[in-house]
DNA sequence: ACCTGAACACCGTTCAAGT
DNA sequence: ACCTGAACACCGTTCAAGT
């Protein structure tokens, strides 16, 4: 047996009109934890959050299994931010919608988005917001093996982006990525050397819009995985390619 | 000015045939630094890495800035293990096994891949890998703008998918994510309680191949980012500070 | 039973003091 | 000038001792 599912557990404290300073209870940790991050904390930090709390370190082992398990709190409690949006407009502006409610979530805090990187999101607002995306998917008619699969690279694309930008980022034409491209000479690195310009061009926002292009037009064309071999459960027609 | 660049000095001792003890060096630092990660170590740390060495951790302080630094030296250290294949074979069969050899050089150690998600990759064999690359894109068609951009998003998601196989993995039918899957109910989340296998099925090479063929694919198709507003020979279209 | 001070086994980095 | 022992300011986690 794992560990016991840490997302069960209703957050028992509400208590509003108490006292000023707050009982510990798992919902406070995790609110602090997340406060913490995004008014400018490096990283997540048990003791950090206990000295916030006025309490010692282990204290919050009554609450939380371990700062792995307080991690995945903390994210999903962020992830309750990502707007998912209305049904009106095109499906493809939807998805760009939710992708960049999502980035930009994780974006606001570079120790969030570091978090989110190292932590799996399985909380009930990482389901809310993969709930959204397959639907959109479905809409756009990928077929369930390609909707399912596409929503886990969406994600992994956006998590992956926002922990990167934050790392100092890509873009600019200073910065390491741009004195490392320096150092490609032209008879050593000829494609790297002719593309310089094209690699760090674009801003942040033109090079995610491109990127959700590629990944959608991508999901929606690829050949879908075999389906006889992947899902047995399920019917699977052996209709290939949309086009 | 940022830092002095960590590429340039060349790894001055060879020594071979010398004493056993090794005296300190770059090379020597950042070897030993390769080796406990792939010897399982948890993670890069200097003090270990001076144990090892049989040092105090103040005097790797000598040849390395921080640890930051030495992060990027054993990333592109490890690099140089990726095998860039001949020339012979269909272009997509090379794109793919390039970026096969990527993800299962950073996937030898966990520690490794996780390292390698913080690090952006800017050494010379980070630069031969992204040289190969842009030159199969262009060989497979792609316009340069879309290759520039395309390599940048196959390096990405490369190393994010390195990074999360390691952090416990996506797969099975056991384990977080499958856990997190129980809790979707039909009335809550339709849509993620109908695709439950399929956001469970395939084995970790066959999602690889999949998603190779949805990026490639899309960056072939994808409108190409627009060149005339982004590749302006001289100057930054972006002015971005560092802080 | 719940809670916690103190300890344990680690970190990266600095700096005064040595050579 | 180069090198480093010792210290500083942190970590997550454990556990004996308190209530």
């Amino acid at each position: 047996m794992s560990k016991r599912d840490p997302f069960l557990a209703p957050q028992v404290e509400s208590r509003r009109g108490g006292p000023a300073k707050q009982p510990l209870s798992r919902g406070a940790i995790v609110s602090e934890g997340l406060r913490q991050l995004r008014t400018g904390g490096e990283s997540l930090s048990l003791r950090k959050v206990a000295a916030a709390l006025e309490t010692g370190p282990a204290s919050l082992y009554a609450y939380v299994e371990d700062l792995d398990e307080l991690r995945a709190l903390v994210l999903d409690h962020a992830l309750k931010d990502v707007a998912l949006g209305g049904t009106a407009g095109a499906w493809r502006e939807r998805v760009n919608a939710v992708l960049e409610s999502y980035v930009s979530v994780l974006s606001a805090s570079p120790a969030l988005a570091r978090l989110a990187f190292g932590t799996i999101a399985v909380g009930p607002n990482a389901l809310r917001i993969v709930e959204k995306l397959l639907a959109l998917l479905t809409e756009a008619g990928a077929d369930p093996d390609s909707s399912a699969w596409g929503v886990d690279l969406l994600v992994l694309y956006v998590t992956a982006i926002a922990a990167e930008h934050t790392g100092g980022g890509h873009p600019g034409v200073e910065g390491p990525v741009a004195q490392a491209l320096d150092r490609a000479t032209e008879q050593d690195y000829p494609h790297v050397f002719a593309a310089r310009a094209r690699l760090l061009s674009g801003t942040g926002v033109q090079r995610f819009g491109w990127a959700l292009d590629v990944l959608v037009g991508g999901i929606l064309n690829a050949r879908p995985p075999n389906p006889q071999a992947l899902t047995p459960r399920a019917p699977a027609p052996t209709r290939r390619r949309r086009s």
